[in-house]
DNA sequence: TCATCTCCATTGTCGGACAAGCGGATGATG
DNA sequence: CATCATCCGCTTGTCCGACAATGGAGATGA
């Protein structure tokens, strides 16, 4: 299995060693780029509060004494890193970083590197078990009818394979968003996107496997009512876990990299 | 607890619902971001390999037939994005995204987010326990080496506690790639970045902390030398919750934000 | 064969220019 | 006075042309 973070060319020369090679390489950036890092600084250290505004091009081209086409192009570093956005008017101001923007790049990151469906199962399975283990504490009123209505839905498409993996995924959604951590919502995107979509496939391909889904929802939404942790949280795991039954069911590998141009078809969707 | 996913200005228009709407915005997307695009699809598609040259922005002016400026632009979107570098030669190459700037964004974004300790924590406890029961299962004999290195290193620093902070963050690293799944490997890099450190002040203020801290590291290296996942994982929760109870023994409560200032810090040491 | 040098290609940066579009000011109208 | 239509100016997106610096490749020499 390949590293992902071995670089060659580290701008930062990683720790010192001891006294030897004293100096690190010197980051000699180019203009862009420091216009780029500077206004960066400015919005995440707070100095400028997300929704306010960024001078116009020409304000930067004179705080900054660089060309304007080098002010554009630092722009387009941070535009493209989700810092700062543009409005109707096309005007630009400082923005936090958008969820869905970078949970794309995960998910592409991911197919890129050639990551296995054994992977992206052991991590769902880990993820999907705190997730519910957290919603049973802190699931709302409100949150067990979205559930529930997600679970009348998805019965009534129990035969419609393309309806049905989008409840699957919409379920998950709801039950991370139930149990209130962000950053395991982040970490699950990568199965919203590269995951369950497969589960498409497997509801195509054997009609068995929607009738287990959705009777896993269910049990899973019924302890979920009864605030039974333990349960909610077993039949998660006989979730999970079906996944993997029925993708080995089809004869496809688990370990096998997830396919590139499915992945592709998937990730712009929702560019 | 704000939502991390809403977005007014939505390009796509969502699921069409029903017949009304038929038409979603149009995306009139400017001729830089036009370029970004498709380049970005010949790589993401696998067209262009990585490792393999783009053409000189000449060459690009000549394909798109857009000026020179439009073509550069375009390019910065794709530098910022990870899925072109530049060698010593400043030449573009097609390359795959790196992983610790993914890192460092998605723990920006967090920061940003003010997304509290408590989900940080929350994330750790799922993320390393399955690490540890996957490391249990695939460690090799020089994976436990680098653990036994480590754990020497950190016995011999336990009055020290940066050099220490940085040793936990090395175990966990080790542990990580240990295991073998580079998912997960990503999802807990918010760890390393905005997680672990902590553990640096709470070794400063509660000398207890360090001991105890060695000690479950020790713990797990013994389980996993006798592969005995149960009592790993069992170590591996123990030592995540004694970040919790430290902490709080400090008097920081662990649902407040991340502090802007000093996660500005970690995260500029390696931008 | 190997080292050195020269020349060219390429990037980074600059200056200027113009069309299109949005915001806000201005004016008209009830 | 309030509401609406119109117009002007600013801002962005795109284009053009230019030049210095620098790395690479080929030419040149030992």
């Amino acid at each position: 299995m390949q590293s992902m973070d071995n670089d060659p060319e580290d701008q930062d020369g990683g720790a010192d060693t001891g006294a030897g090679n004293r100096f690190g390489p010197i980051a000699a950036s180019p203009a862009y780029k420091l216009v780029a890092d500077a206004i960066e600084r400015q919005i995440v250290s707070g100095r400028v509060r997300p929704g306010e505004a960024i001078g116009t091009e020409a304000d930067l081209v004179k705080q900054f004494g660089v060309n304007r086409s080098t002010v554009r192009e630092g722009i387009r570093l941070l535009e493209q890193g989700g810092l700062i956005r543009r409005d109707s008017s096309r005007r630009l101001y400082a923005s936090v970083p958008r969820y869905d923007r970078l949970a794309t790049r995960i998910s592409r990151a991911f197919v890129l590197h050639e990551v296995t469906f054994r992977e992206l199962w052991e991590a769902t399975m880990a993820i999907e078990s705190a997730v519910v283990e957290l919603a049973a504490d802190r699931i709302s009123d409100e949150g067990l009818g979205e559930l529930d209505l997600n679970l009348r839905k998805s019965r009534a498409a129990i035969d419609k394979p393309s309806e049905l993996a989008i409840l699957d995924i919409e379920f998950h959604t709801i039950l991370c968003k139930a149990a209130g951590n962000r950053v395991l919502q982040l970490a699950r995107e990568p199965e919203n996107k590269l995951f369950f979509p497969t589960t498409e496939m497997l509801f195509q391909k054997n009609p068995q496997a929607a009738r287990r889904n959705v009777d896993a929802h269910g049990a899973i939404v019924a302890a979920l009512h009864r605030r039974d942790k333990a349960d909610a949280l077993l039949w998660m795991k006989r979730h999970v876990n079906d996944w993997k039954k029925g993708f080995e069911l089809i004869g496809k590998s688990i370990d096998e990299p997830i396919d590139r141009v499915y992945a592709q078809h998937v990730l712009e969707s929702n560019l």
